[in-house]
Parts: C-alpha cells; structure tokens; sequence
DNA sequence: CGACTGTATGTCAGTCACTGTCATCAAACG
DNA sequence: CGTTTGATGACAGTGACTGACATACAGTCG
C-alpha cells in the first residue's frame, strides 16, 4: 500500500461522519479521523477548513444557482427559487439515510448549527446575485433569496422529523404556499 | 484598588470591542482583553462561553418575545413581528455609532458572522414558539418567525450601509412591504 | 468585632484545534 | 534517468478553552 491511496478527501469526509456517530463530534479529534483514513492530521488541514467544514460542501449551492440562472423568464422570481429548492430535495431524498445522519449529528451540536446556517447563508447571497443578474433589483433580490432559505429550512425540518417519510419537493411546495398566505396581508 | 472592581463584564465587553477594531478579532488574544479590563483570561471565560460571545447578548431577544406576546390578537401575526423588530430598530437607532463599530467588526470576520446568524436563528425559534403560544400552528408560526427574520436582516444591512441615515423601523416597513410583494404569487 | 459562608477571581497544568516550515516520496515528463 | 510537480509526513509552535484548586472580597450572624 503505497504512499498514494486515491480520494484521500473522500475518506476522510467518511472517516469523520462515522466518528462523528460513534462519539460525537466534540469526542472526535481530528488525529483520530486522520488515523482511520490512513492519513496525518495535517493532511486533513490541507482538504478541509477545519473541523466542521468536513461536513459541508458547495455542491449544494452550485446545483442552485445553477438552476435559478435557467429558469424561464416569465417564471416569478420567488417560483424560480423553490423549483430550484424543490430540484435539489429530489436529490436529497434519494440520500435520505445520509441526509438523517448528518443531520443528527449536525443537530448534536451547535458549532455545526452555525457552519450550516453561514453555507445557507451564502446560497441566500449567490442567489440573490443570479436573481440580481435576471433584472430583479434589491431588495426584491435578497428578500426572495431569504424567503425561498427559509421556505427549504423549514421543509427540510419537516422532512427530516417525520416518520414517515413524505414527498420532500411537495413539502417544499407546500412550506411556500404557507409563506404566500402568511404574507399575504393587507 | 482592590482585586472587586465593579462591572467586570462590562469592562470586559468594552475591552474587547476596542481591541477588535484596533487590531481586527483573530489578531487579539483573549490574554490581552483581559489584561486590558484588569482581568485574567481565566475570568474572560467564565463570563463568556468564547472569544466571540463578548461581542453578543440576548437582550434583543427578549425584547423582540415581549413585544410579540403582548400584540393585540386582532394584529395578523407577520405584523406583529415586524412591529417587534421595528421597535427594536428604534433602540439600534438611538446607539447607530456602537452598531457600526461592532457591524463592522463582525462584517470583518466569518466566524463572528456565524455567530450573528445563530442568535437569529435562536430570536426565529423564541419568536416562533411565542406565536404558537397564541395559538398559530406550524408550519405557520416558524414561517412567519423566519419571515421576519429576513425582513430584518435586508433592513438591516441597508440601515447600516447607507451614509444617509435613513430611519430603521421605516425601512424595516418596506422590506415587510416588499416580501410581500414579492411572495404575493398566483 | 470576629468567625462563617458564598461567590468572584487568580494560578496552573493540560488538551486540542490549527498553522508554518521543511523534508520526503510518488507520479509525470523530457 | 534526471527533473519537476504535487501530495503527504514530521515537527514545533500558538492560542482557545477546561478542570482543579487556592485565595480574597462581601455579607451575615453570633
């Protein structure tokens, strides 16, 4: 076994959940994922931030704002956002059992609690420059940005806790519908 | 001067604020803050969980969930909780100068804005369990917590930006105005 | 006034996340 | 086969944060 085993980042994205499961995030030291992905602890701080950052990436974001750029003009803003909301919930859904994992442990911890909420954070702001890029001028940019955030946060709780498990794009759908109405004052 | 001076925690937010805007926040050590307030950094940490926390409190939060619970019924939920941020606007506005300073400091660093979004999201959770006591229901109540939220922080961003001060709680009201133009779909 | 108690602070040792630096090794290339 | 490029290892160092114990101040009670 040479000095070269292939996807070192990928085992150590693994290496960390698992540890992550087993003993929790703040039982875990770095040294220990690096050990059980074959690897030095400094070789972790080369692929990763830091600690949290093993749990997140950026595709998330990328499939977003790459949908939103497509979608049809004539397509309202706010719709454009949750299609591409609901798109990346099909996806999510085929990962459910990677989905509840992380996101147990994720809810295990608050320090993992802010990663997650600064990466929404950053969809929020890169889709309000795409929406910006389509015409729409701010506010109207970051508020439909924030409202479609908090549209997938709150579906996403739901899909996650429930039991059995429900079609997540319709709870997306649905959480939208619910954001209309409760906006919809005078 | 004995070893009880008076508002050790006060001395200690004042120290740290000033050394954040001197020296930026990773370039202070919580050493040097304390030494500043006449402490040590044993001290520091038992008045604070970390080095960011100095820079946070739960007082806006408290305000917001007093304003919330005491809204008239008859007021639709959104706007109740807008008028909650708008009246604390109000106060932010009467200290515009600290809030610069410390807007500035944590503009200038990702993990204090990490920080800042999780006691958003802890106001969002408060503010929702205050309108499911008045009897709202999910997904309702967290959306319109959330909803208030992003109305705030668009606010916010543009209160703080804006050379000419422009009044907060009125530009709180159009943000509110705007999501619901924005949301007002088919 | 003096002992007693509770709480805030000081002291010290220790762990671990994270970084800078330099050496080393594997693969690709000419 | 020598060179170059890039990923990894080895190692020392800083600083955030914690646990354990000692100490000094403030209030209370006799």
């Amino acid at each position: 076994m040479g000095r070269w085993e292939p996807n070192a980042r990928g085992r150590l994205e693994q290496a960390a959940l698992e540890l992550y499961i087993e003993r929790g995030f703040e039982q875990t030291t770095v040294a220990e994922i690096a050990k059980r992905a074959g690897l030095t602890e400094r070789t972790f701080f080369r692929h990763f931030a830091d600690k949290r950052e093993v749990l997140f990436s950026n595709s998330l974001q990328e499939l977003l704002v790459t949908s939103v750029a497509g979608a049809t003009d004539s397509v309202a803003p706010i719709d454009a956002v949750v299609a591409a909301f609901e798109g990346a919930g099909a996806l999510l859904q085929e990962r459910r059992e990677y989905s509840l994992q992380r996101q147990a442990v994720i809810a295990a911890n608050p320090g993992l609690q802010e990663r997650e909420l600064i990466k929404l954070a950053s969809i929020a702001s890169a889709l309000a420059d795409t929406l910006r890029r389509r015409g729409l001028t701010d506010p109207a940019a970051s508020l439909t940005a924030e409202a479609g955030i908090a549209v997938f946060k709150i579906a996403f709780e739901r899909w996650i806790s429930e039991t059995n498990q429900r079609d997540f794009p319709r709870l997306i759908r649905e959480s939208l519908d619910e954001l209309k109405a409760v906006t919809a004052g005078k």
